[in-house]
DNA sequence: TGCTAAGTGGAGACCCCCGTCCACTTGAGG
DNA sequence: CCTCAAGTGGACGGGGGTCTCCACTTAGCA
């Protein structure tokens, strides 16, 4: 690949992910183009479909998903690693507005193999949790699906907004799948002032 | 008005409705037209506009949802009030695709007047409700829009998936409001298999 | 420096959406 | 039954999106 071509590519990746993130995935390839100072057909020529485009961007930041998640399930103080799990990636997500739709546009077409893997992980984390007392009982794996799409509901927030609302919720979250609940500990401040008025 | 064009506008209000709840508020105009067997010009004749079209769809809806909040607020136990308000609302969200959007598009819009007024009584419902020891002391009346937005996101599963997911949602979130957690309520049980594989 | 394949940009084909226009049809009162 | 205003449907304009085509430019090597 030529030099000038390779640097092209790699300007449109990075327009690409600041797009995404601020304004979500529906920004127009034009704008890409013409934010990274080249034409629709170069955007073509690299990545024949934007669906390509999207998956090539989010790439990365899946690879440090999945990191997060594995190193999370590793951790021999389960309850910190649920904790860990369910806080990196609900940030991950109220950071990029884009992120959220191009994981759940992809997850199924991960390969299977990679998905079953965390999944089969993330069940024994959750077991260990609660065998070993920190978890309630009645939690259920699904309720990670439960709370990062809940989560993604608040990428329709202004973007500094959705970051304190998202870590607000997080905090309300964990604190009722605790077993104990001895102390209450309170949940991040919040300023949605500016919210709906 | 003749009796065929009052028949006809009732149809495509009646579809409107079934589409907006289904597929949300991006349902093309001319799929409400020939659902209900009509042309898109009588669409337009009787609805200058999509929104005026999404809007009166909804009247009825924000009637309800209005009530329904303003007997809540009036409920002299204030938790019980506070707790009604969250459940209906979160359940017709669930429930409705379209109803989120429409609902916070036009919030702004409904008259100051009434959404002043709804905002003051909820604040004082809070403020009873801690008074009473039953809401935790550092909940903020903007903790509602936090549980809208995030219950909002659900939209995105399918159909019966998200009055479930809503409802496992809503309980979560109420138990982390209490004040004491004498008793953890167990949360409504959850079908998500279906969800993300 | 000159050649050539790789690279490029912009026009435009194609599609889907909202909303309008206009020639045609029909309900219902006299 | 006749009339005509009210009602109707489909074609169409305008805008915005994805992706393609093609004449032109340029990097890099001999």
């Amino acid at each position: 690949m030529r030099a000038d071509a390779r640097e092209n590519r790699a300007r449109v990746l990075t327009v690409a992910r600041e797009l995404f993130a601020e304004r979500g995935l529906d920004v127009p390839m034009a704008a890409i183009a013409r934010r990274a100072g080249v034409g629709v057909a170069t955007l073509y020529r690299r990545f024949p479909t934007k669906e390509s485009l999207v998956m090539e961007a989010f790439a990365e930041q899946f690879a440090v998903c999945q990191s997060v998640i594995d190193d999370a399930l590793q951790d021999p103080d389960a309850w910190r690693g649920l904790r860990t799990v369910i806080e990196k990636v609900c940030l991950l997500q109220a950071c990029d507005r884009g992120f959220t739709a191009a994981f759940t546009a992809s997850f199924p077409d991960l390969h299977a193999e990679a998905r079953d893997r965390t999944w089969r992980n993330f069940g024994a984390l959750v077991q260990r949790a609660k065998d070993s007392g920190h978890l309630r009982a009645d939690f259920s794996p699904h309720d990670l699906t439960l709370v990062l799409v809940a989560n993604s509901g608040l990428s329709s927030l202004p973007a500094e907004a959705a970051v304190a609302a998202s870590q607000r919720l997080v905090a309300y979250l964990l604190e009722s799948f605790r077993a104990g609940t001895d102390a209450l500990p309170p949940p991040v401040p919040l300023s949605l002032d500016l919210v709906l008025r």
